[in-house]
DNA sequence: GTCTATACTATGATAGAC
DNA sequence: GTCTATCATAGTATAGAC
């Protein structure tokens, strides 16, 4: 399909980057390249003959670094799962024990990374099914991690009276759709992650009705 | 591929449906069932031979009805499309001038059209860009307009000093996703889409300050 | 680790009979 | 409108030389 013409799921105006990494410098190279592709165009809509050729190098090359093209992808939905948890966790950890600042930290923290690495949010989010499951699997895992650290904020904050909110699985799915649909709208320029961050913390603290 | 082993976007537990249409019997039949395939599966990760085998037909009778898969995406994209926006601008009508009967009119239509067409609201977000530019223009078209539509409501609540928002973008857009993402983990039965209606639609008073 | 060459399979779509 | 049969292409992946 040389002639694509398909729309662009995530505009490549912010080049497609990684998280630093500790690993082969020709694998990374494929890494960030297939994060570009898989990202705007889709995982089943990218083939090995594309990412070679935007790599310059023959398809048969990429076999060297990964076995297949499910391989691929699975370390990047590995990589980006690791680096949004880990983000998450060190957020909560410097927050201390006040569910109003954990919730900020956490949704902060959760904005910034959907801000920042907008490509391979949208690989995690948008591809992860089209993984086997068993290269799904440690994927899936940290996910319920995730929702489980802002379901634990939430459930404690009400439980201390300091949020008030009528139904809490509403609630924790907004949050978490709001930081999540970052990549498919946000270009800084306008507003910076930062602020982004800020201003989704602000809304999460008014949708579970924290007192202000 | 008999042996599909991904992971389903969106479970199966809820039939597919679509809204009443004026069309052949033989093209709705298949279009229900792709709508199913391309839900759970994705566009490119259903192929017509797949397709044909869950309608106990031949391959080649599906391009009796549809003249490529293609236009098969893009009947569904424009169902969708349609459908929702005529049911955000019916509850708009209904919702007489106040900013914050609008507002919750408006996300408890929109809540509504994904609690009760999830995969149809899943087909419409995720599989839009595999469609070709001249295809998927008039769901662009019909999404901009809903969009600037919940856009108008907000700002003319902030102007009337209905609502209080620091960064609009970002409270529209918040409001946007909660419902979007409802495909993908609401289920129905401890919760009645009408009471998640109603809850989305408070969250979205909180998400813009409307005075309570 | 990259190349050339190619095997094998799956895909979207069409031809033509009934 | 559905069938059988088939085409042309594109897909993932491998073999073997350098």
């Amino acid at each position: 399909m040389n002639d694509r013409s398909d729309i662009e799921r995530i505009r490549d105006a912010r080049r497609a980057k990684l998280p630093k990494l500790d690993i082969d410098a020709t694998a990374q190279r494929i890494l960030v390249v297939a994060l570009r592709m898989f990202a705007m165009h889709g995982f089943h809509a990218t083939s090995m003959r594309e990412l070679a050729k935007a790599l310059e190098i023959q398809p048969s090359a990429l076999y060297a670094s990964f076995p297949s093209k499910d391989h691929l992808l699975a370390e990047l939905v590995r990589i980006g799962h690791e680096f949004h948890h880990a983000s998450l966790r060190a957020a909560l950890l410097a927050a201390g024990g006040e569910p109003v600042e954990q919730l900020r930290a956490v949704v902060r923290a959760n904005a910034l990374v959907h801000a920042t690495y907008p490509h391979l949010a949208v690989v995690v989010n948008d591809e992860l099914h089209a993984l086997p499951p068993a290269l799904a699997a440690p994927g899936l895992a940290l996910r319920r991690q995730s929702v489980a650290l802002l379901t634990d904020i939430v459930e404690r904050g009400i439980a201390l009276k300091r949020f008030a909110v009528h139904e809490p699985m509403v609630a924790i799915a907004a949050i978490g759709a709001m930081s999540l649909r970052i990549p498919y709208w946000y270009e800084p320029g306008t507003l910076a992650a930062d602020a982004l961050a800020d201003a989704q913390a602000e809304l999460a603290l008014r949708i579970v009705g924290a007192a202000p």
